[in-house]
DNA sequence: CGTCGGTCGTAC
DNA sequence: GACGTACGACCGACGT
């Protein structure tokens, strides 16, 4: 997913240039502060704007740099700084700090030096780095991950285009066009006579100062040749001071940058700062009608106090709750640990499960005001509910999951946690010490700041539901996602059952085939090896056997080993063939067979996922722990794992997926009426697309479905023609040919997937059937790779997302479906519900869950569901 | 010894 | 540069 961005601001920079900027303010007693409020305008605007999680600002250190000393006059012309604007200096550090940004000031360094060797250490570690200055210095660092905001128009990055439309030269050749130009700020005198259109000229046609230096005889214009062989040291000098140094030693960018964490500003001593300042309109932003007063804080001394809360609670209607658990033991649930409970925002409660107050306890308190359908509010509600459906509670209503609010609002962000969330939607932030803990799980110790934050949570779902009905995301908040939460915990509550045996026994039989395999590739190599080393296993494939090297690894460079480069390769040697084998049955052995029978919880004997609503940025659940929606079913011994998942004794396993669900999408979001058609007359929807695309190109009937069928699903995921012709092992070129052949044959769908980049590039979001929405920030960059992976992105997302929507729709209508029935629903994967049901009731089952899912919504085609009843999920 | 990025592979 | 969404095993580099 998206990388972490850094921040990096020039602090000179951006304080002089907002001095100019701005009219000549002043405090009641006539200190300027115009430079100020410019400054802090400005930070906060990209603070909120990029949320970065990392952020710091440089400032020149008083004193003499390394420049200096190579030259002399370095800076030296430079006028007295105006003493309006001298005055405002010193509180700019404080400023930064109380904003929550990281100062460095290192003496004898110049901030052009510091913000170079962050920006490299960033994006060293795969960071996204944003630069805010308006030096032309800093535009050498720009890179793939490195850009630079001018402060006068912070809405423009200045990427690797942006640089060479600005200097029409790129950003390595920045300290070269300095070298020749030169900058009066700061007294570099380059080459006299030679301006920004020969320098670029010079540096198109020979490169860097020394080449150019090389090659004066060329140049045509004697004029230029001249100056430059009179002023080639001035050239050479210049171009070492236009270059950064990018190696200073910076202490806060230790341990992984964590000194430069941005956390948000600190609140308190930021308004105080700024009210001092008579900075007043900043300081009421980071005052949002503060609250009457914290919470007021009690701890539960025993059961009788639970017991009087959830009486309020009852009469108002709902209960915030947030819950934390300690480390799990063993293969036992995480145990509850403690509870913040509020009725009100007014007071919050704080109940530590104990001996004095013991789950049991707990349990008759809650069951009253349970049952009598007091509505859960909480952030991350879904495990509390789960362990209330674990101690035999009945599903419970959830009224605000606020973590969810905040996904739907922003499916992508990475911090979701209360604090982050209470940060950025009811502008607050609790100081450290009252913020909760940023996970429910492990190490949470019992403590006051749950009790705080269930009482703030009521405030925070009140401003929530507001943004969701500013987005018209209430429909799949109130009526898809809430209720679909208590159907989650249940599903993880309930497990699914496990042929630990049978796994065991494979594990056993796959042990000794991994032998026999090492066995014989060491012996083919020569030499024995790891062989589940990519790197040494690129050694004996490409150094020793000298097999050809046909594809390289994404960051590293080395000699790609993956599966499609072995296959390639098998024709050639035994050792890739067996290295395949290799890889399959080490995959299963250590991903399923191994890991999957120590999960089995000892009390039920059955296998619990955890179900997670808020993490995919399309809308689709995903599964941990273990992840149930990636078990095998391709192949032959994939499918051995897949028959350990059984029915319960005395119980039938029932599978129902929708058939072609995206493709079906595909044809309703484009009105295609071919696609439609085909639909609608229940044809082979691969085979159709083989006729309709493949006709002309004289395929095998078997050749041409499996083509049409990886064609069909490229169009979902916006695949390219080259990467078409890798997987269907044809030339780019024909490749070509079957999309266009395709998009002839299916105009609309051409048409879809333009509007649906057009609406990604007016509005930044796409959007599903049911509304759910999908950022897509990176749709207007001017860097081809990242903006086209964002087009295809933003295609994706509605196909996507609308089978997210309408399984989900699905598994509502399902549940409810199934109340009077004995079928259970035990896992969702994305287009399939399994279910557990009685034998007698299976086929009456089958079929009821067939029209639920059939009858979740009215598309221009109909929806299919296939059942299929078995003793394991192999059927 | 733990963390984290990179690579690979499983699902839909 | 090139296939969308996930999770997780393993290796190896790096920091403590």
């Amino acid at each position: 997913m998206a990388e972490a961005t850094l921040l990096l601001v020039d602090g000179n920079n951006l304080l002089f240039r907002s001095f100019f900027a701005m009219p000549r303010l002043t405090r009641s007693d006539g200190l300027p502060n115009g430079a100020l409020h410019g400054y802090v305008a400005t930070l906060r605007k990209i603070l909120r704007e990029e949320a970065p999680e990392y952020a710091a600002v440089a400032f020149d250190a008083p004193g003499p740099t390394f420049r200096h000393e190579a030259y002399p006059e370095y800076k030296a012309n430079r006028p007295e700084m105006p003493p309006e604007l001298a005055q405002q200096v010193p509180f700019t550090r404080d400023l930064s700090r109380v904003l929550g940004v990281t100062v460095v000031e290192i003496a004898g360094v110049e901030a052009d030096d510091v913000i170079g060797t962050l920006a490299r250490a960033g994006s060293g570690r795969g960071y996204r780095v944003l630069v805010v200055s308006g030096d032309k210095d800093l535009l050498q660092l720009v890179d793939d991950r490195i850009s630079v905001v001018p402060p006068a128009d912070t809405a423009q990055r200045l990427d690797r285009a942006g640089v060479e439309a600005k200097l029409s030269v790129p950003p390595e050749r920045v300290p070269d066009y300095l070298g020749l130009v030169g900058d009066s700020v700061d007294n570099i005198p380059g080459v006299p006579g030679i301006g920004p259109k020969t320098a670029a000229t010079l540096i198109a046609s020979f490169g860097g100062v020394e080449e150019i230096l090389a090659h004066t005889g060329e140049i045509s214009r004697k004029r230029t040749a001249t100056l430059l062989d009179e002023h080639a040291a001035s050239a050479r000098l210049s171009r070492e001071l236009a270059l950064l140094r990018l190696d200073v030693d910076v202490p806060e960018a230790g341990e992984r940058l964590q000194g430069l964490r941005y956390e948000g500003p600190q609140l308190e001593h930021a308004r105080k700062l700024l009210e001092e300042l008579e900075l007043r309109t900043h300081a009421r932003d980071l005052s949002p009608a503060p609250p009457a007063r914290l919470p007021d804080v009690r701890t539960a001394a025993g059961p009788e106090d639970v017991v009087r809360l959830l009486d309020r609670a009852r009469d108002a209607g709902r209960l915030s709750v947030h819950a934390t658990f300690g480390p799990a033991r063993g293969r036992d649930p995480a145990p509850l640990t403690a509870l913040g409970l509020a009725s009100t925002a007014g007071e919050g409660v704080l109940v530590v499960v104990g001996e004095r107050l013991g789950e049991r306890d707990l349990v008759e308190a809650f069951r009253p005001a349970l049952a009598d359908g007091v509505a859960l509010v909480g952030h991350e509600v879904q495990p509390f509910v789960r362990w209330w459906l674990e101690q035999g509670g009945s599903l419970p209503g959830v009224a605000h999951d606020s973590q969810v609010a905040a996904w739907l609002l922003n499916t992508t962000r990475r911090a979701q946690g209360f604090g982050d969330v209470l940060r950025d939607y009811v502008g607050l932030s609790l100081p450290e010490a009252e913020a909760p803990p940023a996970s429910l799980f492990g190490t949470a110790a019992p403590d006051r700041r749950i009790a705080i934050a269930a009482a703030w949570q009521h405030r925070l779902a009140e401003k929530l539901d507001d943004v969701l009905e500013a987005e018209k995301l209430t429909g799949v908040f109130r009526d898809i996602e809430m209720p679909l939460l208590p159907v989650l915990a249940r599903i993880e509550t309930r497990g699914i059952c496990l042929d630990s045996e049978t796994l065991r026994g494979l594990s056993k039989d796959l042990q000794t085939r991994l032998e026999e395999l090492t066995a014989r590739i060491h012996e083919l190599a020569g030499t024995p090896f790891d062989i589940q080393s990519p790197k040494q296993l690129g050694e004996i494939l490409f150094d020793k056997l000298q097999l050809p090297q046909t594809a390289k690894t994404q960051k590293t460079k080395r000699a790609s080993t993956r599966a499609g480069v072995l296959e390639e390769l098998a024709g050639y040697h035994e050792v890739p063939r067996l290295v395949l084998e290799y890889r399959e049955v080490a995959k299963l052995k250590s991903t399923y067979v191994d890991p999957l029978p120590e999960l089995v919880a000892p009390g039920t004997g059955r296998l619990h996922t955890r179900l997670h609503q808020a993490v995919a940025a399309t809308g689709r659940l995903s599964s941990t722990d273990p992840n149930l929606q990636n078990i095998p079913v391709r192949s032959d011994l994939g499918r051995q794992v897949r028959k350990a998942f059984v029915a319960a004794p005395g119980k039938r396993l029932l599978s129902a997926d929708y058939s072609q669900i995206e493709l079906r999408i595909l044809a309703h979001l484009s009105r295609d009426p071919v696609l439609i058609e085909a639909f609608r007359s229940g044809e082979d929807i691969h085979a159709r697309t083989a006729n309709e695309v493949f006709g002309d190109f004289g395929l095998s009937p078997g050749e041409a479905r499996r083509r049409a069928k990886i064609v069909n699903f490229s169009v979902i995921y916006g695949k390219t023609a080259f990467t078409l012709a890798k997987e269907i092992g044809v030339s780019t070129g024909e490749a070509k040919a079957f999309i266009d052949a395709y998009f002839d044959r299916y105009a609309r769908v051409r048409d879809l997937i333009e509007s649906i980049r057009e609406e990604a590039r007016t509005t930044g979001r796409v959007t599903t059937l049911f509304g759910r929405q999908r950022h897509i920030p990176e749709i207007r960059t001017t860097q081809r790779a990242r903006r086209e992976a964002a087009e295809r992105m933003a295609v994706n997302a509605p196909i996507q997302g609308t089978a997210a929507d309408l399984i989900k729709i699905a598994m509502l209508g399902v549940d409810r479906a199934l109340l009077p029935t004995s079928g259970v629903v035990l896992l969702q994967v994305h287009d399939e519900l399994l279910i557990e049901v009685d034998p007698s009731e299976a086929d009456a089952v089958g079929e009821l869950v067939r029209r639920e899912m059939e009858s979740v919504a009215e598309l221009r085609v109909p929806l299919v569901a296939d059942v299929t009843i078995a003793d394991s999920w192999e059927h």
